[in-house]
RNA sequence: GUCCCCGUAGACCAAUCGGCAGAGUCGAUGGACUCAAAAUCCAUUCAGUGUGGGUUCGAAUCCCACCGGGGACACCA
């Protein structure tokens, strides 16, 4: 075996033996413990403390009973590579990580393997712990915690009672504390009825107020999770995200937080984030800003009002239309068809009530998915009812149709198909009338969208688009039918889970059945034990069912005798939990201070590690990496808690994460055989480009690594075949981080060789010494080492790893074949590569003599005057082709290079006289004959 | 259906402002070492940039159309 050839050659074992001894050390010797400016993590002695900051995160995970794949830790070795690299470089980092631990599937893990969930996730936890410092990932561990640790989720409480007991005021556009909103109830500055309200009155105006708040609304529910669900939740076709139940309408008492009111808001800050251009747009695109009009049309004693984006185009509204569920329709419906109905508007009933009732039977009966199909011909019926245009007087038929949601806007629409594609649509097949009121281009068809000056539109005429828009709003205003109005997409957030495994709400009811919050001095609300922790589980296709929660069960803990100040009384608890988002909402500002029990974060803390850096900076995470899932989820909700935050005064930034990048995703290739039965893919082979798993042909598909497929390769798989370095340098060689790739271990050789050889440049294998290094190194080996370490430098800070290892993969093989070992280069190498392979590094810093760590070595600077090439090389274009090359002195006049270049190729130009001669400096020399 | 991103050697990926298509890795092939093999080392191989146009002295890079892959949105008035 090579062991008794080279006892020193760096093998797995080796690796493993220097990585877990390395390890030790970092961990026994804090070596990264990032200090705060204020607190018991306070150290003035500390090589980094009031150096400048970086602060960098990852997406913390949800510690799942599987375990890690190599795919998982892809982000995690990026941060920790980058933030190596700018501790070396001078920067305080601070880089933390901490478990993600409530939620569903963590009670369905639980409830499978039929432990306590608090147990697995225990479990689950440490593992993955263990799994990440065997990745020598360089945390500050003591900033590490798990969201349902009851220190955490006291201030997940917390920052929930700092919700409820606030309100949006409107005008100043921000949260307030609720207690300045009752007092402006008191001073009687909010009108007399105050005075005369009882108590109880009073608190349901106030809890109206709130921005955590209880409501009877539709919800989305979900008898196969036996949970109700945040729209966020809930896919296109009315499924749940997670399991892809069924998820169905029903009207239920629920926690409600007010997200809409910071609608403006969460859209407007985006411009003040650095964050990929897609997640910026699946935001916006969720919170669905319209800007536009409210518009009454007057129908009998009672009006429609509706919400437009075009009022421009209000004189050519010929019909309206309102959603089946509209509660108008009921009422406007008359006994019989007006004389002379169009016969395709009655939907063949005799009556409209018929009609409608048929209708609305049948919209009711669709699911979601039929509703909205792609291509569907659009369907409707009239109503019988005719309502007056407001600004013409004209009378205008009203319609029941699918293709107006009830959910949105006002749930009525007035239909305008000459600048409308759906209203356009539905004319067509109606047989309805179309007006034009805004000029298209000549000879076009259908439903123009586009800009052009008003026609037919009164006194509108003549004006442009937005113009038109402005002064409609303006008329509307001015005559009382109507106002300028902004909607949303975006809903309220449900925020109470019938689940067990969740954070407890701080709030009791007393007698009246209205919320009690408990005082701060009563948190944390520990979630209590219970014997069945699993959720009632339904039918899935149980529409009707009723949610019931764990902990409603767990009798002696609901009802609770507390005294609130005034005398001992029985209260009933709530006994939702809170979602597994909550946790996620904030932690990024606990890991700045993760042990204070006097706040969340001390604010002195949060301004050196989150704070703005200028007045339109919004602060927050210097980098925050993870997958583009959560582009809405998570990073929405946890936006909107970071404002309110923000407005009561806990923190200095108004935005949780400054930057954002989405990393890519390993993916594996899996294989079936003929049956269509996945087999393991680490005995497939291939042959002549086909795939055999024994000795039958089995055919690839590429995708997700999982358990299902076969195709799972983990992390400690990696360590035990080649060690964790190598692990960490193919990871980061295989590509750009925000690329995904496939997954190919035999490839992870190649890192391993590459470390090798630069063991071998420090270390002689047969003897264990180290080599020696007093070669002299010659002047173009410095030049590469310099450009090398200007080109690492930066590419690590653009977060290119994959070409900084390759410029590192360079310089080595540009120094193994020289004669002599040299320090000048050898020290430069190893801290340049510590980043990537942090152990090897180490070790090999110390066997050439340094003490201790190298984690605040500096990281290597280019000496600017060995950036200069001696000479430089022009290749010589004719008409395109490369006829010959120049080489010159850098500092060569254009003239010069002109003259030599054309000389060059003399013999190429054959005496023809060039029309054009282009000198690019540094580049190439172009002539055109 | 609309919008966005991406197509470069057999595979993964480089290529700064439009300036010589190749930094690096795997694989394959050959060689060194070995009794032999593995490991290691050395060397070689391979694309003209998805397709077709256009702009330009010059295009992987810019523009247009199409093909293929991925993503977002999809009756939001």
């Amino acid at each position: 075996m090579s062991e008794t050839e080279n006892p020193f050659r760096y093998t797995a074992a080796l690796a493993g033996e220097i990585e877990l001894r390395w390890q030790r050390y970092w961990a026994e010797n804090g070596t990264f413990h990032a200090p705060n400016p204020v607190g018991e993590l306070a150290d003035p002695t500390h090589p980094r403390a009031g150096a400048p900051k970086l602060h960098v995160q990852d997406m913390f995970p949800y510690p799942s009973g599987a375990g890690l794949h190599v795919g998982h830790p892809l982000g995690y070795i990026g941060t920790d590579s980058y933030t190596r690299y700018q501790r070396m470089a001078g920067f305080n980092v601070l880089h933390p990580m901490g478990f993600d631990a409530f939620g569903l599937p963590a009670e369905q893990y639980a409830v499978q393997t039929g432990t306590h969930p608090a147990v697995t996730t225990a479990a689950n936890v440490e593992r993955y712990r263990q799994q990440l410092r065997r990745l020598g990932l360089a945390y500050d561990e003591r900033r590490s915690f798990s969201t349902t640790d009851p220190e955490y989720y006291r201030w997940t409480q917390w920052i929930f009672l700092q919700v409820f007991n606030s309100w949006f005021d409107p005008e100043a556009g921000k949260a307030r504390p609720i207690d300045e909103l009752i007092a402006e109830y008191e001073s009687g500055a909010r009108g007399p009825e105050w005075a005369s309200m009882s108590p109880a009155q009073r608190r349901k105006v106030i809890d109206d107020h709130r921005l955590a708040y209880v409501s009877e609304a539709p919800v989305n529910w979900c008898p196969g999770l036996g949970t109700v669900l945040a729209n966020e939740e809930v896919t296109p076709d009315g499924r749940s995200e997670r399991g892809n139940f069924p998820v169905f309408q029903r009207s239920l008492k629920q926690w409600m937080m007010r997200i809409t009111a910071y609608g403006d808001r969460l859209v407007d800050d985006l411009d003040s984030l650095d964050w990929p251009e897609p997640v910026k747009l699946m935001q916006r695109n969720w919170i669905g800003r319209s800007r536009g009009a409210h518009v009454d049309f007057p129908i009998g004693d009672e009006h429609i009002r509706v919400f437009t984006t075009r009022p421009d185009t209000l004189f050519g509204a010929t019909y309206m239309v309102l959603a089946p569920e509209h509660e108008l329709v009921a009422r406007i419906v008359p006994g019989a068809w007006p004389a002379g109905t169009h016969e395709k508007w009655t939907g063949g009933a005799a009556t409209p009530a018929e009609a409608v009732a048929a209708y609305r039977a049948a919209a009711a009966a669709k699911t979601e998915e039929e509703r909205t199909a792609d291509g569907k011909v659009k369907t409707g019926v009239f109503t019988g009812a005719y309502a007056v245009n407001p600004v013409n007087g004209a009378e205008v038929p009203v319609f029941v149709a699918d293709y107006v949601l009830a959910g949105y806007g006002t749930g009525a629409i007035m239909a305008v198909p000459a600048h409308d594609e759906r209203d356009f649509a539905f004319a067509t097949v109606f047989e309805l009338p179309v007006i034009r009121t805004v000029e298209a281009p000549e000879g076009f068809e259908g439903a123009w969208v586009g800009d052009g000056r008003a026609i037919n539109s009164g006194f509108l005429n003549g004006l442009a688009k937005d113009e038109a828009k402005a002064a409609m709003i303006a008329w509307l205003e001015e005559h009382g039918k109507g106002a300028g109005a902004t909607t949303y997409r975006l809903r309220d957030w449900l925020f109470s889970r019938q689940r067990y495994w969740g954070e407890p709400f701080p709030i009791v009811y007393d007698e009246t059945g209205l919320p009690v919050a408990l005082p701060e001095s009563m948190l944390p609300v520990e979630l209590p034990d219970v014997d069945d922790f699993s959720p009632r589980t339904f039918d899935p296709d149980d529409a009707d069912s009723e949610p019931e929660t764990p902990l409603s069960r767990k009798k002696d803990w609901v009802q609770v005798e507390l005294d609130l100040g005034d005398g001992p009384k029985t209260y009933t608890r709530e006994t939702n939990t809170m979602p597994q988002w909550a946790g996620s909402c904030w932690y990024e500002l606990r890991y700045l201070d993760p042990h204070n029990d006097k706040a969340l974060v001390d604010p002195a803390n949060e301004a050196y590690w989150m704070g703005p850096r200028s007045e339109r900076d919004p602060g927050g995470v210097d980098l925050y990496v993870g997958g583009v899932e959560h582009a809405v989820l998570h990073l929405l909700y946890a936006r909107f808690w970071h404002k309110v935050l923000f407005d009561l005064g806990h923190v200095s930034s108004f935005e949780p994460f400054r930057k954002l990048f989405n990393q890519g995703y390993i993916q594996a290739y899996a294989f079936r055989d003929a049956r269509g039965v996945i087999v393991p893919a680490e005995e497939v082979v291939e042959r002549d480009g086909k795939w055999y798993y024994g000795d039958q042909q089995v055919t690839r598909e590429y995708g997700k690594m999982g358990k299902s497929l076969k195709n799972v390769v983990t992390p400690d798989e990696m360590c035990e075949q080649y060690g964790a370095d190598t692990f960490r340098v193919y990871e980061m060689a295989m590509g750009p981080l925000d690329v995904s790739r496939p997954w190919e271990t035999r490839a992870v050789v190649g890192s391993q060789r590459f470390l090798q050889r630069v063991w071998r440049l420090v270390v002689d294998e047969e003897t264990g010494a180290v080599r020696p290094m007093d070669g002299e190194l010659d002047p173009k080996t410095r030049k590469v080492l310099h450009r090398v370490i200007a080109g690492v430098r930066e590419d690590m800070d653009e977060l290119r790893f994959n070409t900084a290892i390759a410029k590192l993969i360079e310089l080595t093989n540009t120094l193994t074949p020289l004669p002599s070992v040299s320090r000048e280069a050898i020290e430069p190498l190893v801290l340049m590569l510590s980043p990537f392979a942090p152990h090897l590094a180490e070790e090999l810093w110390s066997r050439l003599g340094h003490e201790g760590t190298l984690a605040y070595a500096d990281f290597p600077k280019a000496d600017p005057a060995q950036l200069v090439a001696d000479s430089i090389t022009y290749p010589v274009q004719v008409n395109g082709k490369v006829r010959g090359r120049v080489e010159v002195a850098p500092d060569t006049p254009e003239a010069d290079v002109r003259a030599q270049a054309l000389a060059a190729v003399a013999e190429a130009l054959a005496g023809r006289e060039p029309k054009k001669v282009i000198v690019v400096k540094g580049r190439l020399v172009s002539v055109v004959v």
